[in-house]
DNA sequence: TTCATAGTTCGATGATAGCCGAAGCATCGA
DNA sequence: TCGATGCTTCGGCTATCATCGAACTATGAA
């Protein structure tokens, strides 16, 4: 009758709850071991284990041995771009986790997905690209325009044309749970973030697991020269 | 301690097969009735009933009640988009075949639903009469303009304001078995429907239990005249 | 070697949830 | 009004699966 690969069966790994908190864990684009999984999503290590399992078998995730840990990230960064994307659905459709906490609006500020910025600032820096006219996006497609190449390498020393990956794009967009609207994503994403970071412009939360970035008062002020909401 | 939406109870809203199945047929875009989408699933109408009552909860489908049906589709595009990333992480091998609409071509032209005009001419009229001014739709509400009156008196001879009526609209928008977009319900759409029929533009199927219409040579070319899909 | 830690496998248990038959509403057609 | 149809509610059955205790394997350290 139907057959072929069930959108179900992935589906139904991430609405277990602990498999779930897990792959949230993981949104970070950090690998964890197979103990602090266990620990994040409030399980024993048994139960963590055959959790792991039907995970990796369903290739949502990839093991990294070392040593006598085991290591595990997100398979792809797709994944990552799709859990975002239910989470827009279950932040729309008001199923939040727990009350907010003090953490949240940073959390709606500025936060890392898997690898690159979203939260406001990352949807106000995608808007302010295409304001510039550094891309070009026709429909879900991202392009890096003539003038967007010679804007990362003057303003990021970033070489766009170093990007190129064979898997993964160099330009996405991804949508943001918070903000309802796109950010960018993809190597150049992931590329600009880094930069951020070298520049000291921005670091993640020391706490282990957060996914919050904060702004350092300088890399804010550089931040806003280039994507401010105005320009 | 886990800030953010929580993604597990929409997933596993997915997650369930008959449910998911339900979804994608519903990623065409169009609604379906609660019969058609437990068929959809293979399973009975009680069943289906309950998954439509979670899925409904959970902000992924809405519905529209028209008389005994009840037509469901996708609450938002983003819900088609995060379902369509889901199969390609699944990587997806795709089948939608969807049967919807009745076999009879005669009845997706033209017949009764309940007392105004269905099918395809259904359709192609309230959109003509909305390319020609005569009706204003905004949302699910339909309003008679001044031009529209004047346009049912001088070519029909329908007196609009005679057409109020205590529990029920002059115009609504009545959702199309055949064609899932909007046709004209409402005492309007039944004093047109009325209209043709005496004027012989058209008469029900004599068939018992047909709820085909007819329209003959002549009431064809008097229909385009005034609601011709060109103009 | 011996011990400690990380992770897995196995078996039993218990709760969740899908499923359908039967019955109950609501709406339509005549 | 009455019967037919679409849909929902209720109750009980069943299967699935997450969970954990206990035992087992593997790596690293002393």
């Amino acid at each position: 009758m139907k057959a072929g690969p069930d959108i179900s069966r992935i589906a139904a790994l991430v609405g277990d709850p602990a498999r779930c908190n897990m792959l949230t864990a993981l949104m970070t684009g950090r690998a964890l071991t197979a103990s602090e999984l266990a620990q994040e999503a409030g399980i024993t290590p048994q139960t963590a284990s055959s959790h792991l399992a039907k995970l990796e078998a369903g290739g949502l995730i990839e093991p990294e041995k070392q040593g006598r840990h085991r290591y595990y990230r997100l398979s792809d960064p797709d994944v990552a771009d799709v859990l975002e994307g239910l989470q827009g659905i279950a932040a729309r459709a008001g199923h939040m986790r727990v009350r907010t906490g003090p953490k949240d609006p940073a959390l709606r500020r500025a936060r890392i997905c898997y690898d690159h910025l979203a939260g406001d600032l990352g949807v106000q820096m995608l808007d302010s690209m295409k304001r510039q006219k550094l891309v070009r996006q026709s429909k879900q497609a991202i392009e890096l325009t003539g003038e967007g190449k010679r804007f990362m390498a003057e303003e990021l020393q970033i070489d766009a044309d170093a990007l190129t990956h064979p898997r993964r794009p160099v330009c996405k967009a991804c949508l943001d749970w918070s903000e309802r609207r796109h950010h960018l994503a993809g190597t150049l994403g992931a590329a600009m973030m880094d930069r951020f970071t070298e520049l000291k412009w921005a670091a993640r939360d020391a706490a282990p697991g957060s996914r919050v970035v904060n702004f350092s008062r300088n890399g804010e002020k550089r931040f806003a020269a280039l994507f401010g909401a105005g320009e």
